[in-house]
DNA sequence: GTGGTCTAGACCACA
DNA sequence: GTGGTCTAGACCACA
């Protein structure tokens, strides 16, 4: 279900972090879905238990999961158009935008970026 | 020329790098033209000489301006289109629109994102 | 680990910047293992934070670690072939002996200097 | 003869220094051939005279042309293989492929792009 | 605790 | 004069 590219040169963290958003979007993994322990990701995968605890803690903080001590870690709500973390990423989306606009890109091309960036997959 | 605001919580050596930028892409700054020695600039700016020389480090680095020791800095060449800078520019865009999207942004928001940061001024 | 010569030419930062590719390189140092933090290998070198700033924040742009605020800073995938940070170093290497053709480098000489970068140690 | 790219990203006082050296090279300017002065050369090519004065001195630092006051600027001898010159450019060579080495450019990748330099042209 | 930004200096090589 | 490196601090957000 987890499965990531080790080799890449995407950050683990990263990889994970994306996977279980694609999973949640994807309605594989359902609000209050229990993931799996830190440790035992970190065995089936066979990396270290620190990454994926990483991963974990980037994710909590962006309200994606949530933990509750001695029982795990679920998966929170399904991103909503509102959201903080929905807003976040639009905000991050508008700064890269402009940077990418100082930097020459043209708004054309900028459009087909994202119309590349929302056909894959 | 380079006014900043040096009360924003956007760092001043971030600034001085759009600021400069933006210069070029208006045709302000054209290619060989002289900067200010960072000096000057620090103290016409009233910031610390390490900042400009920070945001001066940075944009050689990016390929924005190139120095030569015991002259001075100078602007280089504008970005064009098939560029590594440019390409590298829209790389990073597809990496921001690709991660806000898993966030649950719909294409129409990306679009409109774009539209807005290519509105503005 | 880090052992550097504070009194060679070559800029501390750029010293332990090469160290660090060499210990990634070596299998010393794996993707996502912690590297010390600023401070600490400050202390421990016996050199002022700002300058193991400079060389993490350089590392960093080179994308050779990541940092995450409020918990250190991280050793990112392992440079593999077709990587972008390879092609980088290679693109560079091809205007270096492209220069040093027009200075009337031969052939041969390039090629022995080739030889003997990848004979040391 | 001078024949340079204004809208390419290389720096056109770069280019120039390129192009003499080719032109050296070939024979084409010859041991104490005289340069054409800075104002012509920035006239012809409808660049800043500036920009024309920095390539001059460089190539007058690197020991490709000297100046005699009140005559001009004139071809200083072509390159030799022991030459200051050529020990600078193939010194410069071998940082630039142990840098490449440290980034993971294999030695035969590093080989055929020695190949691909000497082969252009 | 961690990294990120900034001030206020010093000294260096190069021209 | 110019940019480049470095020391010795301070304060910030984030966890």
């Amino acid at each position: 279900m987890f499965m990531l590219d080790l080799k890449s040169r995407v950050p683990i963290y990263e990889q994970l972090k994306s996977k279980t958003l694609e999973l949640i979007m994807a309605g594989v993994l359902a609000t209050d879905d229990k993931m799996p322990s830190v440790r035992t990701l970190a065995r089936d995968l066979g990396v270290n238990p620190n990454t994926i605890q990483k991963a974990y803690q980037d994710m909590e903080k962006d309200g994606i999961i949530y933990s509750v001590t001695g029982k795990g870690s679920f998966v929170a709500a399904k991103p909503q158009d509102n959201d903080v973390a929905v807003n976040a990423a639009a905000e991050k989306l508008f700064k890269a935008v402009y940077e990418a606009r100082l930097y020459g890109v043209e708004r054309e091309t900028a459009m087909e970026v994202v119309n590349k960036a929302y056909e894959k997959e």
